[in-house]
RNA sequence: GGGUCCGUGGUCUAGUGGUAUGACGCUUCCCUUACAAGGAAGAGACCGGUGGUUCAAUUCCGCCCGGACCCA
C-alpha cells in the first residue's frame, strides 16, 4: 500500500490539538505546493477546473468570502483526489473604482494627474498589501488554491485580454456605438449600467402642478383622430403630479390613457408648460397608469425609463435641461446653473407664486441611485459603446440551461433575467482611470480605427493609431477614445483569462494555452450575481468561443447572523472571519460549513462549531486505538472473521455513496452519513468488537478502514486527516492521494445488522441492570440470525456462553395494537379507512387465522402488522430486537 | 408592486402523499482495554397560519403571515 515506512515510529498520542497542527501543515502545504495544477493531462474531461469570480480586495474577508471558498475547496480537494489533478486559480478584481479610490487615498493623489499606465501601477502597488491580508486567510482556511496561478484585473495581461475581448466582439459585429439615452450618474460623470443602480429610500413631496391647455386649434389634427362626440365645455387646463418639478423645462409632451374616460377629450390638445411657456402635445398611451392621480403625465427628457420608451415611440423632441454634472442647462432660462436640488425648490415657489401649485404633499420613495456613491441617477443622450445582447437572449438562454445547476431552481433567476432584458449592455464609462477602449476615430470622416491585436494592451490617450492614414477618407488625424471599459466587461472574462486565451499573430486565430481546462467544471458563486456576473460571463464567452464558459453552476446561499437576519455593517451584526479563526479549529469550521444544503442561506451560531469540534477529537482518539490494536502494515489474510469482512463490504457501499454526493455537490449528505458512519458504526459497534478479537483479519480491517476514513474525510477536515495521515500511513500528503473506491467485499449484510442489534440490546441490558459493558454475562441465548457473527456478539459482550437457539423460546405475546400498511389498504377500502382506524383504536378488532377483523372488513395479512408485547416467563431475562430474541441467564 | 425561494422539537437541520431524521442543548444512569468533548437510556415537534384536492397532506394546490434574494 502506500506506506513506505513499515517501521514508522511516531505515534498518535495524547489530545489533538488544532492550534498546533494547523498551522504546521498550512505552511507545509505552501512550501511543498501541494495544490499546484500539474496539467499534465490534455483532455478537458479529465482536468478538473474551477473558474472563481474574483474578489474585490481592497475590503477584508468576510464570512461570505469564508463560506464561498470553503464550499469551492470540497469541490476542488475531492476532485484532486478523485481525478488526479485540479486546476484551482485565484483572482483580485482591483480594476475598479473601489481599488482607485482607495490608492487616491492612501497615496493622497488624484488619478487624473497620472497616466493611466502609472496610476494602474500605483493601484497595483497599494492593493497588494491588502491582497497579501486576503491571501494570509484564505491560506489559514486551507482553501486549496493553486497559488502559483494568480491574476489582478488591472495586470496588462489582462488588460491585453480585454482589449482583445473588445476587437474580437467588434469583428463580429456585436458591438455598436449609439448616441441614446444612458443611465447616468451625476456625481461620478460616467454612464453606468442597469446593473450598477439599486433603490434607496428618499423624502420627497408630490407637487400637484395646473399646465394651462393652450388655444385647442391643434385638435384639429387630432393625433388620435376618433373622438366621437366633443366634450361640452372644454376644460381650461390639466393637473399633474410630480416628484421633480426642476424636469418641467425638459418637458416634451402629456400623456393619457386611452381607455380612460376622464381623460378622453384631450388627445391632441396642447399644454403649455408653467413658469417656462413652451408648449407640448397631449398624446395617448397605455403604459400611462390610470389607477394614480389625475390620469395625465408629463414627459421629460428625462425623467425615468418610461419617459426614454415615449421619447422613443412617440419621436419626441429632445430638450435637455440637466448636464453632465446635475447643472441645470441654458433650456431652464433663469435656472440655469442651479443644482437639481436647488432648482427644485426655486421651481416649487416660483410655480407657487404663479399660481399653478395646487398642492404639495411630503411622501418618502424609493429612487434609483448609483450603487458606489448612492447619488441620484439620471437619464442622459450620450455616445456611448454597447454589446448588443437583445437581438440574442434566446440563445443566451439556451446557453445558460446546457449548464448543470446546483441546485438546479437556481436557473430560474437566470431565465427571468434574460427574459426580462430591456437594454442591450453599455461597456463604455467616462472615466480617467481603468482599462481604455483600443480605438481612435478618424478626425475627418469619424471612421473607428481599431488597435493591431498584436500591440495590445495600448492606451490611445498616449498611443499613437496603427494607421498613419484613414482607411476611408485618407485622413491623417485621429481622435484617441479617451472612454475606459464597465468594469463587467473585464470581470466577465474570468475562464478566459484562467484558460490563457490569446490571439496568436502567427495562426491568426484566438488559441488557449490550457485547453483541457475549457469549459471549466464548476463555477461557484452566490445566488446575488447570477443577473449580472454569470450572465456578462456567459454571453461574452459564449461570443468568443461558441462554447458555454461553464459545465456546472454552484449557487452558495448567504450566511446570516444567529437571527437569521443578512449581516450588515449599519445593523452591527457583523460576524468576523477572524473572531472566528481564532475560536475555533478550521477543520471544525470548514465542517460547519459542509452542514447546510448547497443554495440554502443559514445562520452563524457558536453552538454549531461543537460538532466538528468533538468529531476532531473523537477522530483522534479512534485513530489511537487502531493504532495500538493493529500493527502498522497488516498484510490481507485469506481468510476474513465474519464481522471484519462485514465492516469493509460495508465501508464499500459508505464509500460509493459518499463518492454519489460529492459528484453531485451534496456536501451536507456526504458529510452527515460519513461521520453517522464512523461514528456509530466504526467507534461504537465496530471498535468495541476489535477490542476483543483475536483474528488476523481484524487487524487489516481496521488499518483498512481507518485509512479509507481518513481520505473520505480529507475533504472536509484537510488538517486533522493530514496529521494522522502523515504519522501512520505515508510521507506524502494524504490530499494527493487516491480517492478510495470499492474493494469489492461481500458479506451477509443482514446478519452483521442483526448481530449489531444483538449487542446494543445486551448494551442497554447492562446499562438497565447496572452492570458495566465489561462485566461478564454467563450465558446468552439468542434466536435469530447470527450466522458467523457469534465470535463478534460473545467477545464484545464478554459473553463466557452464547447459545444459539433453533426454536423462538417460548414466549406469551399479546396484541396491543395494528399497524395498518396504508399504502396498500388506503387505495383498497378507501373511505373505509377511517373506521377502521377508529375500531382498530377502540380495541374492536380480531385476529383469526392470519386475519384481521375490523368494522366488518377482513384484512389479509400482507395489509398489517401486529404490534405485540411479548413476556418470557422462563429462566432468565428477556431482551428483544426487530430481528432477535435475546435471553440472558 | 412583480418574481423566485424559504418557514420542521429550545436552537440548527434531513426528509416524504401513509403519522418525522440527525446534531447541539436538556434530564437520568455509567470512568467500560481510544475518547466524560465518551457511552446507555429519556423528555421534547398537532412539520408558520388558513382553506381546498385526497381514504389519507408536513409533503400537492389557493390565500394569508414572517424572512431572504432578484427585478420594478
Amino acid at each position: 500500500m502506500s506506506t513506505q515506512e513499515p517501521e514508522r515510529e511516531e505515534r498518535i498520542e495524547g489530545t489533538y490539538d488544532p492550534d498546533a497542527v494547523e498551522p504546521k501543515w498550512q505552511d507545509r502545504w505552501l512550501d511543498d505546493e501541494t495544490y499546484a495544477y500539474r496539467g499534465e493531462s490534455d483532455d478537458p474531461n479529465t482536468a478538473y477546473s474551477v473558474d472563481t469570480p474574483p474578489p474585490t480586495v481592497s475590503g477584508s474577508l468576510h464570512m461570505g468570502h469564508l463560506y464561498g471558498s470553503t464550499l469551492q475547496d470540497f469541490a476542488a480537494r475531492y476532485h484532486r483526489m478523485a481525478d488526479g489533478d485540479a486546476f484551482f486559480p485565484f483572482g483580485y478584481d482591483d480594476n475598479g473604482i473601489a481599488s482607485e479610490r482607495l490608492t487616491e487615498r492612501e497615496l493622497d493623489i488624484r488619478h487624473g494627474d497620472y497616466e493611466r499606465r502609472e496610476f494602474q501601477q500605483l493601484c497595483r502597488e497599494v492593493c497588494e498589501e491588502y491582497e497579501a491580508d486576503f491571501t494570509e486567510e484564505m491560506q489559514e482556511l486551507a482553501v486549496s488554491v493553486d497559488w502559483s496561478n494568480t491574476y489582478k484585473t488591472i495586470e496588462p495581461r489582462v488588460q491585453r485580454l480585454s482589449q482583445l475581448s473588445f476587437i474580437d466582439l467588434y469583428e463580429q459585429g456585436r458591438e455598436y456605438r449609439e448616441r441614446a439615452p444612458a443611465i447616468w450618474c451625476p456625481d461620478c460623470e460616467t454612464a453606468i449600467s442597469q446593473v450598477e443602480t439599486e433603490d434607496a429610500e428618499r423624502s420627497a413631496h408630490f407637487n400637484d402642478i395646473r399646465f394651462d391647455l393652450a388655444d385647442s386649434e391643434a385638435s384639429a389634427s387630432d393625433v388620435s383622430g376618433e373622438r366621437s362626440e366633443p366634450r361640452a365645455g372644454p376644460r381650461e387646463s390639466v393637473t399633474i403630479s410630480t416628484t421633480r418639478p426642476e424636469l418641467l423645462p425638459a418637458c416634451v409632451a402629456m400623456f393619457v390613457h386611452p381607455d380612460d374616460e376622464r381623460t378622453d377629450d384631450l388627445p391632441g390638445s396642447t399644454a403649455r408648460v408653467p413658469l417656462f411657456g413652451h408648449e407640448v402635445p397631449v398624446y395617448e398611451d397605455e403604459r400611462v397608469d390610470r389607477e394614480k392621480g389625475t390620469g395625465v403625465v408629463m414627459c421629460c427628457t428625462f425623467g425615468d425609463q418610461t419617459d426614454i420608451e415615449w421619447y422613443q415611440a412617440h419621436d419626441l423632441d429632445l430638450r435637455v435641461a440637466i448636464d453632465e454634472s446635475g447643472t441645470l442647462t441654458e433650456t431652464a432660462g433663469e435656472y440655469a446653473g442651479l443644482s437639481t436640488h436647488e432648482a427644485r425648490e426655486a421651481i416649487v415657489e416660483d410655480l407657487d407664486d404663479a399660481g399653478h401649485l395646487e398642492s404639495r404633499e411630503a411622501i418618502d420613495h424609493d429612487v434609483q441611485v448609483h450603487e458606489r456613491c448612492e447619488t441620484d441617477i439620471e437619464f442622459r443622450v450620450t455616445e456611448q459603446w454597447y454589446v448588443e445582447l437583445l437581438d440574442k437572449t434566446d440563445e443566451y438562454l439556451e446557453a445558460g440551461s446546457e449548464m448543470e445547476w446546483y441546485p438546479e431552481k437556481m436557473f430560474t433567476r437566470y431565465q427571468h433575467w434574460v427574459e426580462g432584458l430591456e437594454w442591450d449592455w453599455c461597456i463604455s464609462r467616462q472615466r480617467d482611470s481603468g482599462i481604455p477602449f483600443p480605438v481612435w476615430y478618424c478626425a475627418g470622416c469619424g471612421e473607428t480605427i481599431l488597435a493591431e491585436k498584436a500591440d495590445l494592451p495600448v492606451d490611445p490617450l498616449s498611443d499613437e493609431p496603427p494607421v498613419d492614414a484613414c482607411p476611408d477618407c485618407g485622413g491623417g488625424e485621429f481622435t484617441p477614445e479617451g472612454d475606459v471599459f464597465d468594469t463587467w466587461a473585464t470581470s466577465s472574462l474570468t475562464p478566459l483569462i484562467n484558460a490563457g486565451w490569446d490571439w496568436n499573430e502567427a495562426t491568426g486565430e484566438f488559441e488557449f494555452d490550457n485547453p483541457e481546462l475549457y469549459q471549466f467544471d464548476l463555477r461557484p458563486q452566490g445566488h446575488d450575481i447570477i443577473s449580472f456576473w454569470l450572465f456578462h460571463t456567459v454571453v461574452k464567452c459564449y461570443e468568443h468561443t461558441g462554447e458555454v464558459p461553464f459545465e456546472s453552476v454552484l449557487i452558495n446561499g448567504h450566511v446570516l447572523d444567529e437571527n437569521r437576519e443578512k449581516m450588515s455593517k449599519s445593523k452591527g451584526n457583523v460576524v468576523e472571519p477572524r473572531a472566528v479563526m481564532d475560536e475555533y479549529p478550521v477543520d471544525a469550521i470548514r465542517y460547519w460549513a459542509a452542514s447546510s444544503s448547497v443554495g440554502d442561506d443559514f445562520p452563524f451560531k457558536h453552538n454549531a462549531m461543537k460538532q466538528g469540534e468533538k468529531l476532531l477529537q473523537k477522530l483522534w482518539n479512534a485513530s489511537k486505538l487502531v493504532d495500538s490494536l493493529a500493527p502498522a502494515d497488516p498484510t490481507e489474510p485469506d481468510e476474513f472473521a465474519a464481522i471484519d469482512e462485514w465492516l469493509l463490504a460495508s465501508l464499500d457501499d459508505l464509500t460509493r455513496e459518499v463518492t454519489d454526493h460529492f459528484e453531485a455537490y451534496e456536501f451536507a449528505k456526504a458529510r452527515d452519513e460519513l461521520r453517522a458512519f464512523f461514528w456509530h458504526t466504526f467507534c461504537d459497534d465496530y471498535l468495541e468488537i476489535a477490542k476483543q478479537s483475536d483474528a488476523d483479519s481484524t487487524a487489516y480491517a481496521l488499518r483498512t478502514a481507518h485509512e479509507r476514513f481518513l481520505k473520505l474525510f480529507a475533504p472536509f477536515l484537510p488538517h486533522i486527516t493530514e496529521e494522522i495521515h502523515r504519522t501512520l500511513y505515508a510521507d506524502s500528503s494524504v490530499h494527493r492521494a487516491d480517492w478510495p473506491e470499492p474493494a469489492g467485499y461481500e458479506a451477509d449484510r443482514a446478519a452483521g445488522e442483526t448481530a449489531l442489534e444483538v449487542i446494543g440490546a445486551l448494551r442497554g441490558y447492562k446499562t438497565d441492570n447496572g452492570l458495566a459493558l465489561n462485566e461478564p454475562l454467563s450465558e446468552v441465548a439468542v434466536y435469530g440470525d447470527i450466522d458467523g457473527f457469534e465470535d463478534a456478539v460473545a467477545g464484545a459482550m464478554h459473553i463466557e456462553q452464547l447459545e444459539r437457539l433453533d426454536d423462538p423460546p417460548a414466549l406469551s405475546t399479546e396484541i396491543v395494537g395494528v399497524d395498518l400498511d396504508y399504502a396498500t389498504v388506503g387505495p383498497e377500502y378507501g373511505s373505509k379507512v377511517g373506521d377502521i382506524d377508529a375500531a382498530i383504536d377502540a380495541g374492536e378488532f380480531a385476529v383469526s387465522n392470519g386475519k384481521l377483523h375490523v368494522a366488518d372488513e377482513v384484512l389479509d395479512a400482507d395489509l398489517f402488522e401486529l404490534r405485540e408485547k411479548r413476556t418470557y416467563a422462563g429462566e432468565g431475562d428477556f431482551v428483544e430486537t426487530d430481528s432477535a430474541v435475546v435471553i440472558v441467564r
